[in-house]
DNA sequence: AACAGAACCAACCGCGGTCGC
DNA sequence: CGCGACCGCGGTTGGTTCTGT
């Protein structure tokens, strides 16, 4: 019954390895592989080591052809754009970045790219140009649709999925709280919600409520999606709910189509608030306004969302297949 | 020069899915 | 079919290095 135990953790090492070990274990799997065993593979090796750390050694750092360093532009664009797409998926991730380990990136993201982009975050509410560039350029990265009624009007409202929701919200998950969302699953048990803030609303974050002007518009991440095919159609009934307290008119469809929905009447100087559940906790993320009928991500200078999926695509990795058809903007599989 | 705090990163831990018995 | 080991993954920890005072 079952198979052998794993391993005598009593007699493992632990901690760092030393040069020694590595040689061991890199000359071991030269020549003879994993044999498919990687708990038997220390022993084998003459290493008192777990299996488990053996694989990981062997992954993360003595494997041929691993990257260490800095990260390019390109690389940067490429995990902004699959973390906002899919999550904190590293080895999904990883695998669009050839010679980077999942660990890598993951360590990578939390050090330093987070921050970078949270640094761009509030200097965007305080209209420095420069940064709001970088925003504007991140964003697009993100694959962001060029407006958010181009992401609603895209969806018909029975095909609104999480797909296409998560998109949001895990763009908005990059710039937030990591202790509030960190451990939040990702993309297909969240999503994206809109609602129109009544000026009169009382409303706590960053901005200070002079600034908080008619018709600000938020998305936010909202309550995890409880369907076992992935689609959040009892979400809608949400969005329809806020919609009617804005105030906005709907056509009283069980299927309200979203292109009703107010995002393609929005004005120069009204803002999108990037944020995620927590808005309602008090923990926001972000504005981006729009000016001269363009959302940051409209610049036209910006990277396209073709050349974002070719980057990806000319990358070795070809376990992701983009879905034109399900949204016409991003949707991933692999 | 010494110390404190921040940043970095390798390694560990625990969980969920898979597979052998 | 059920149990339990194995595998791979993502989150977290803790030691080391860097930076500022």
């Amino acid at each position: 019954m079952g198979r052998a135990p794993c391993c005598d953790k009593a007699n493992m090492k632990k901690g760092p390895w030393s040069p020694e070990e590595d040689a061991k274990l890199k000359e071991y799997l030269e020549k003879q592989g994993t044999g498919g065993n990687w708990i038997a593979l220390p022993q084998k090796a003459g290493l008192k080591r777990c299996g488990k750390s053996c694989r990981l050694r062997w992954l993360n750092y003595l494997r041929p052809n691993i990257k260490h360093g800095e990260f390019s532009d390109d690389e940067d664009r490429i995990i902004c754009s699959l973390y906002a797409n899919i999550g904190s998926r590293w080895s999904v991730i990883a695998a669009q970045l050839p010679g980077r380990t999942d660990n890598d990136i993951k360590n990578y993201w939390n050090t330093k790219l987070k921050k970078k982009l949270m640094g761009v975050m509030n200097p965007i509410a305080q209209r420095k140009p420069q940064q709001a560039a970088l925003f504007s350029s991140l964003l697009q990265a993100s694959s962001l649709p060029s407006s958010p009624s181009t992401l609603l009007s895209s969806s018909s409202s029975s095909s609104f999925t999480c797909s296409n929701n998560s998109y949001y919200s895990n763009l908005a998950r990059s710039f937030t709280d990591p202790i509030s969302f960190s451990s939040s699953p990702v993309s297909t048990s969240s999503f994206a919600t809109a609602s129109m803030l009544h000026p009169q609303e009382t409303f706590v974050g960053p901005m200070q409520n002079d600034q908080v002007k008619d018709s600000l518009i938020m998305f936010g991440g909202e309550a995890s999606c409880s369907s076992s095919d992935g689609s959040c159609n009892n979400q809608m009934s949400h969005v329809k709910e806020e919609y009617e307290y804005s105030g906005g008119t709907n056509n009283n469809n069980e299927q309200m189509g979203l292109q009703n929905y107010p995002y393609n009447g929005v004005e120069d100087g009204q803002k999108l608030m990037v944020s995620s559940g927590a808005a309602a906790h008090g923990v926001l993320n972000g504005w981006i306004e729009k000016q001269n009928g363009l959302w940051p991500g409209d610049n036209p200078l910006d990277h396209s969302l073709e050349e974002i999926k070719q980057l990806i695509s000319t990358s070795s990795c070809n376990s992701f297949l983009f879905d034109e058809n399900k949204t016409g903007e991003k949707v991933m599989y692999y």
